[in-house]
Parts: C-alpha cells; sequence; structure tokens
DNA sequence: CGCGATTTTGATCAATGTCAAAGGTGGTGG
DNA sequence: CCACCACCTTTGACATTGATCAAAATCGCG
C-alpha cells in the first residue's frame, strides 16, 4: 500500500539539505553543528510499508530520524489486543526512552514505505551534552508527545465513538499541515485502515465501519481506502467543537 | 482532605535538604551547580486541598516542584467533562511546556495540602541551556510523562472497567514505592474520591462504585475514604497481569 | 443538629462489543 | 488472463458494558 503521491528521498541523505529539517531534532543547528551532527548519523534506511522499525520488547541500538512516511506506534497486552498510542509523521524523532539501554515500551510499525535517518544509540548522549540547544530541542519534542498522547487520552476517555473518530481525523489533518480551511470536497490521503483507526480509539473495526457509515450517510464525510474526503467542514467541525453535538 | 499522617517540609526549603531531591529535575546537579538553582528559585508555596495550582489557559508565570502532596492534571471539555490526564507525586516537575509563554494547556488540582519550590518562568531557558544536565533530566522527565500517558491510554483504550480501576490503583501504588511485595491486607494511602477514579478512567462515579462494590464482594479489594486496602495481592494482581481475566 | 459532598443502590436505556457471513480489493502464481 | 488467497469492509442479529436518572444512605464538618 504506497502511495503514488509519495516519492522517497534519494539517499543517502545530506543533513543541509534534509526534507524535514525545520521539523526534526535537528532543528536548532546551524551550518557548523549541522556537520557534526552529519558525521554522527549511521546513514538512512528503506522500509517497506507493513514491516517494522522496531518491535516492542526489542533492545535497540538506534534512534532514528522520520524522514518519510508514517509509522504507529502501539503496544500489545497478554491477550493481544493492541493500542495505537501515535501516529508519526515526517520529522518525528522515534525511539527515545529515558533509560536508552531499555528494551522498547512500544512497536513501530510502517503504515506506508518509509524512510528513516539513524542514529546510534550509544553516543547519543554525549552528542546532545556538547550541544545543550539540541538536549532542549529534545526536551520540547518530548514535551510534545505528551500533550499529543494527552489529547488522545482526552479524546479516548471523554468523547463517543463519533466525535473520537471525527477528532482523530482532524488532528492528523492539521499535523499534515492542513490548518488553514479545508474546503468543502477536499480530499486529504490518510493512510489508515478502519482498523488502525479502531486500535487508536479503542473501537473495533466494525463499529468504525457503522460510524463512518452514518458519517458518511449525513453528507458530512468519506472515508476510503486510505483517502478522506469532506464534504462539509463548517458543520462537522464546529459540531466536533461544541463536542458531543454530532447527534443524530 | 488532609491526610493525618502528611506532614509538611518547613519552609522555606533548602536545595541541599530538598526532600525530594534524587527525585526532581535537580537530582543530576552537585553541590555547586545547586548552589546556583537556590538562588534561581523564587521560593515555595503551601496549598490547601483542592484549590488549584494553575488552571487551563492561565497564562503561568512560574514552574514548580512538587515538595510534597498530590495534585491532578485535569483537562475539560466545552462540555464540562473533565479528563484527569495524570497524578503528580512528589518529585513531580510542573508547568513545563514546548512554548514557554502560551497559556496553560491543563490544569493541576491539588488533592491534598500540598507544598511546591517555585522557579520564574522566565529565565528557565537560560538556566538549563546553562546546564546541559538539567536540559538531559528535563527531557528524560518530559519522556516519562510521555510514557505515564501512555499506560495511561492503553489502559483507557483496551481494558474493561474493573481492570481499568486495578491496573491505575496498582499503578499509583507503584509509583508511591510500593514496588515490592505487597502484603496481604496492607493498606495504602491514595487521596482520591471515586470521582476522581472516574474521571481519570473515562468512567462515571456511579459505575466506579458498583465495580469497586464488585471487587469487595469478591474479597480482593476494600476502598474507602482514601483507604486502599488489597486482601488478595496474588490473585488480583495476577488476574490483572493476565489481562481481562477478572471474570465474574 | 443540619448541610453539602460523596457513596450506594436499583431501574432503565443507549452505546459498543461480539459473532457470523458476504462482498470488495489487491496481489500472486499458474 | 484467470484463479486463488489474504485482508479489509459492510451488514445484521444479538449480548454486554457502562451511562443515565433518581433516591436513599453515609460521611465530614461547622
Amino acid at each position: 500500500m504506497v502511495e503514488s503521491s509519495r516519492k522517497p528521498p534519494s539517499l543517502p541523505v545530506n543533513c543541509q539539505e534534509c526534507p524535514v529539517r525545520g521539523l526534526t531534532l535537528c532543528q536548532p543547528l546551524s551550518g557548523d553543528a549541522l556537520d557534526i551532527v552529519q558525521t554522527f548519523k549511521w546513514g538512512d534506511r528503506v522500509l517497506p510499508a507493513g514491516s517494522q522499525l522496531f518491535m516492542p520488547a526489542d533492545t535497540c541500538s538506534e534512534l532514528f530520524n522520520l524522514l518519510d512516511g508514517w509509522i504507529a506506534l502501539y503496544r500489545v497486552l497478554n491477550g493481544g489486543q493492541n493500542q495505537i498510542l501515535d501516529f508519526a509523521l515526517p520529522g518525528s524523532f522515534l525511539g527515545y526512552q529515558p533509560d536508552l539501554q531499555a528494551p522498547m515500551l512500544h512497536g513501530a510499525e510502517c503504515l506506508t514505505d518509509v524512510s528513516v535517518c539513524v542514529f546510534p544509540r550509544r553516543q547519543f548522549i554525549s552528542l546532545i551534552q556538547k550541544h545543550p540547544s539540541l538536549a532542549i530541542r529534545l526536551a520540547d519534542m518530548n514535551a510534545h508527545r505528551a500533550i499529543i498522547a494527552h489529547d488522545h487520552l482526552t479524546n479516548v476517555g471523554l468523547r463517543t465513538a463519533r466525535t473520537r473518530i471525527v477528532h482523530l481525523l482532524r488532528e492528523l489533518c492539521s499535523r499534515m499541515g492542513h490548518h488553514q480551511k479545508i474546503s468543502s470536497g477536499q480530499t486529504i490521503e490518510i493512510p489508515l485502515s478502519q482498523r488502525h483507526i479502531g486500535d487508536a480509539l479503542g473501537l473495533t473495526n466494525v463499529h468504525v465501519s457503522q460510524t463512518l457509515s452514518g458519517l458518511r450517510e449525513k453528507g458530512l464525510l468519506r472515508f476510503k481506502k486510505g483517502r478522506l474526503e469532506i464534504f462539509d467542514p463548517d458543520r462537522l467541525f464546529k459540531a466536533a467543537d461544541q463536542d458531543e453535538l454530532l447527534a443524530v
């Protein structure tokens, strides 16, 4: 399931012309410091849709900057149930946890073909020690992850299936850069299956399907094969903002 | 609702004898650097149970180290619904978000009498720029917050009311330092009302009450007036670990 | 003693899960 | 080109969880 519109950057990637410079960890670095990071990084890697960048409980010797593609971060319980914690978009910094030696607490599954830039885990602490602006940037990115997790938690804890789905889709649109008004009938590529949506929101795929049908029949949106079409953004998002007022 | 066993530290607090040194942001600092932080901090503050350290949308000129007491971090939706995002225990660093000038995204309500150590927000960035170990510590604490949020999300997204409650209580016990085996009949102070539990887990207070009754009738635990009594820790936690096997 | 907040209980209802089956879709190999 | 297969989506019937509403009981506190 590769998106036609997505063209992977040519590898290896030079930091100076990194396609996600302004979004990543490296964002605060000036020209010289960027060169240092350039020598620090191990290289780049491409993975096909459906593969795993790392799995829960892996001991991982690398850290990653997501250059291109979508990745789902998830946990699994003993019972086999799956919770998607977050969707990582280009610019995300992946694999960092407080204890860098500890096994990973979550997995990372590629939703599309993906390319990443690879850092060695070992020397990472000394790198950010030498570049305090990186450490601060890292603190900010982690704080941002916590905020996104809190959004997500609020969505799952407080809202009904219908508004959960609408809020998730809106957040993804906004994180893709569609902040400005979405025009009626606009279509946006969101490379998720209904199962992914359900796993993110604590719903079954069946119920997601039924709920999406309802939204489609009301003329609000259509979600088909990774393609989101928004018919009535005003009504849709105003209702979602006033929360819970998407009633019948 | 003040806990009898809790005695607030005498104020003002000297950093060298800080009661939560090893847990806070300041943990990596040596003697000299600690003195610098000592001069940096504005002072200490005591708040009564039920008061708000800050509220959602506040523009806040301070940052806080929680010295003593419990605080609930929460969000509210337009509809007035309340989601508790996390419970802050002594050592938590409160108020940091990526944009330090932006209005707070969540509120902080004191669950007990509380004492905090207060930092000025303005010069905070320059402080951590001068002390990279602080920046790294901050990154770690933020990563840890994200992990806790992911635990919480998984709990709410995947589990049934009964296991949600058990897992929450266990996590709180563990964060209070009761890692080691909990003995049968042991009682632990958890200063929450059933409403708080519900607000954290996306359940109504009514359903929390009914579920706790069920657990009590099964001889597993009792939760009464902020006092958790665990009768059968083995059965309780083994079942909770195998997830969902707390059936009837 | 009396008041407000919290907890308990019971009855009913709505939202969501579970199960089962059928239809779509894309990919693969003959 | 077709046949087949795996996975995803849709639909319907039914079961279950948890919400809602209401009222009584309990607790903390002045």
